[in-house]
DNA sequence: ACAAATATAAGACAGTCGTCTGACTAATGC
DNA sequence: GCATTAGTCAGACGACTGTCTTATATTTGT
């Protein structure tokens, strides 16, 4: 494969990643991702075979996109408490198109899980990527046992924060949940 | 209208309404909702103009069987906070089809914010349907002007714990956090 | 009993979908 | 320098989509 093809194959999951997220998988078409990307249709079958392939392309990003902010997160501090409440901060930065289009990752979840099985277990590895690493931080944390019921419950909250604010379009709610959630954290890691 | 009519329209809409909960609106043809309601394709475009249309009426049943739900939770108790837990009983009773489908307002919701903006407002509205009678019955406990936040928080609350429940396909998980919720309103309504 | 309105049924319609083929060009390996 | 592979492009394919028309049957009002 060379450079000229590697781009092409790039600029198609790029484009199919922004318009599976504002428009759902079922609802972009090839023609979409084509005018977007602006690659002809009928070379697209030269990457990938299916369309299901695209979507794996586009969730084996977001799962590498998601591992990138956890390593962000590492650098950004060596404190465990300070390292969890920038994760919330890096999660919910773009606050305009959670509002409009939801959780990247949540909504391709429950549009998956109403129809093919196999591809939502790739959505289901992301959160457990996220769960994973919270847990581990909250073991350090000295949370112990709690931490991985702890870790689900923080995960249920960002998605629900989430959920609402996009039913409400509302960004004021958004931010003011982060900031109660910060202080969930810190009640959480300071009573330890 | 007569007696058959009404029940060709009530079958396409039980049959839609199944459909999307199941598979998604976008992912639910005419075919479909054709086959489950065993009434001819051709025929619905008598009782429905569009597609939308037949959405909007499985929206308004659905907004209608919410409002009976808060019915029963009045008739249930006349205990406040009796009223609340009832509410939370009655809204996750479907264990099984939460774990496989999610939410059936939630989810329709983050499908419609990614198109229809129009019909995500009838959504909108189911929400703030429960969500002011949240509020009103949080005030009734005294909860005062906290009521508004606390009634957004525990929609949250329930939309967060549905969704990675239904990520995980987890329903011990569901289980859990309904008693893990019953005591954060406990905890909430005695404090007072 | 007859006219009008309501209801049912079957199928046509244009458009779009995801997929696939074949022809063509560019790059690579020997 | 030639054969082989990799990459690009346009367009055809059948299947399916939501919508709409037409024809027929049933019910209703008078």
């Amino acid at each position: 494969m060379n450079q000229q093809g590697l781009n092409n194959k790039e600029l198609i999951v790029e484009a199919a990643d922004q318009l599976f997220y504002q428009y759902g998988y079922s609802q972009t078409s090839f023609s979409d991702i084509s005018d977007k990307a602006g690659i002809p249709r009928g070379n697209f079958y030269y990457y990938f075979k299916t369309k299901d392939d695209i979507l794996t392309a586009v969730l084996t990003q977001r799962h590498q996109l998601i591992k990138q902010l956890l390593q962000d997160c590492e650098n950004y501090s060596n404190d465990v408490k300070a390292q969890l409440i920038y994760l919330l901060e890096v999660l919910l930065r773009d606050e305009e198109n959670i509002v409009k289009y939801g959780c990247p990752v949540g909504t391709i979840s429950s549009e998956l899980s109403k129809s093919s099985v196999n591809l939502q277990m790739q959505v289901t590895d992301i959160f457990e990527t996220l769960r994973q690493w919270i847990e581990i931080k909250m073991l350090a944390a000295g949370l112990a046992e709690r931490s991985k019921s702890l870790s689900m419950e923080m995960l249920a909250r960002l998605q629900g924060v989430t959920v609402l604010a996009n039913v409400y379009h509302d960004i004021d709610f958004l931010r003011q949940s982060i900031q109660q959630h910060k202080q969930w954290l810190t009640d959480l890691l300071n009573a330890n």
